[in-house]
DNA sequence: CAGAGATTCAAACAGTGTTTAAATCATGAA
DNA sequence: TTCATGATTTAAACACTGTTTGAATCTCTG
């Protein structure tokens, strides 16, 4: 039965986990460690949780949900906002879950999502499921604004490039910082890189239409 | 000493671990698997190589060295080629090596390359010095010729944003085939890649080009 | 109070990468 | 050739991992 206790020593294991994964990250962190941290018997993971792999999927999914809940991708948008503006609260929303809000346990959760949404193991598609599609359906709509009457591909395209952007800046920044560190790129406040992300990609998007209008709209030049 | 017998089994063990790590993935990957394949003893990986970590390092380097030469990142460029030919030449270049030349296996390795460059541990240093630092400092060069006179941060931020879309495009091919098969990025050429965020970053650049510009030339308008 | 089910516990299990020390091999000098 | 030296190979063990087990304990319900 899920009576008070069963909550504390699922709680104190889930809230041990966070912190150990945080910051040994997954291969280096034992079961063993975590039970020890939170004062329980090595076998309470695989009874409330079923593996390893299952808890850490529980500490994700409560760091996107909370994470989810704290930055919303269309901050202070209302009906009549420009698609521009979209993006550049959609590119904040989104570097904001990922560099998440100071706390330095949050910001390394964060990497390792990213890391597991890059590259996940077939337990966690449902994650991957739950995070992905709803944070990229909202970018495609919103490239899709721009871009109307342009084939699904292009588009798609255009919202991958921007991802891949807001990606990189974020994972990249730890190793820029350890094998490049006279970059410096983590004096950047998230406003700036927001700022600039989101120039680069509306050139970018406006360069691909330009090139769509002028391909497309003179009638058979040939004929 | 290192004579032919040496060479038979230290290679043959390259050879094994190059397949079996590709077909498997790093953590999937026993050392036993690997020196049944190649018909050695257990110990001969800690022997020849030292640990499992550094024979998987061997295998991603050898990878990484090959594919260097086979795809220059200055195809067909001339002293006098346009910044926009570098441009091009680059990304088709780098893409080319991370998605290979047809072998399922290097394109496995490539994914397992990039993942370690994206995420490297600290015994992977060396690696990710001697890929990323050359790979890096060439598409800055670039870029800085078209922004001259322009901020270091800045163009390391477009290089960054360069990067971060060609790295996304050939890593999230896996899954992004797995988790939204309906996109089916799978049937893009490289070509076409290619051509896509080339025109994409190059309307970015011009953006910020422009941004540039704008905000620089008025000289004092409040005074 | 009795018992049934949920939970904890110490111990063991099967698997991993790595190490060890003896056995084998190859090579060059006497 | 002989044989001693160093490189290589081998089977066995080691320390560690995630997981399982079955008994012990706890917690509620009838």
């Amino acid at each position: 039965m899920n009576s008070v206790s069963d909550n504390c020593t699922k709680e104190r294991l889930l809230d041990a986990a966070k912190k150990v994964f945080a910051e040994y990250g997954f291969d280096e962190t034992t079961v063993r460690a975590i039970c020890a941290r939170a004062g329980v018997n090595l076998a309470a993971v695989n009874y409330h949780f079923g593996s390893k792999d299952k808890l850490y999927l529980a500490v994700l999914e409560e760091f996107f949900r909370l994470a989810a809940d704290k930055f919303p991708l269309n901050a202070d948008i209302g009906q009549n906002s420009s698609s521009e503006d979209k993006l550049r609260a959609y590119i904040r929303g989104f570097l904001n879950r990922l560099l998440g809000d100071g706390d330095p346990i949050n910001e390394k959760l964060g990497r390792l999502l990213m890391a597991e949404l890059l590259n996940p193991s077939e337990c966690f598609d449902t994650i991957a499921q739950r995070c992905i599609h709803p944070t990229y359906d909202a970018l495609y709509s919103i490239v899709r604004e721009m871009l109307p009457d342009t084939d699904a591909a292009i588009v798609h395209r255009c919202a991958g490039s921007i991802a891949g952007q807001c990606l990189l800046f974020d994972y990249a920044r730890g190793v820029i910082q350890r094998l490049r560190p006279e970059l410096a790129l983590e004096a950047d406040s998230i406003g700036s890189v927001t700022d600039f992300i989101a120039e680069f990609s509306l050139g970018g998007i406006a360069r691909i239409l330009a090139e769509k209008r002028s391909s497309c709209s003179p009638p058979n030049p040939s004929a």
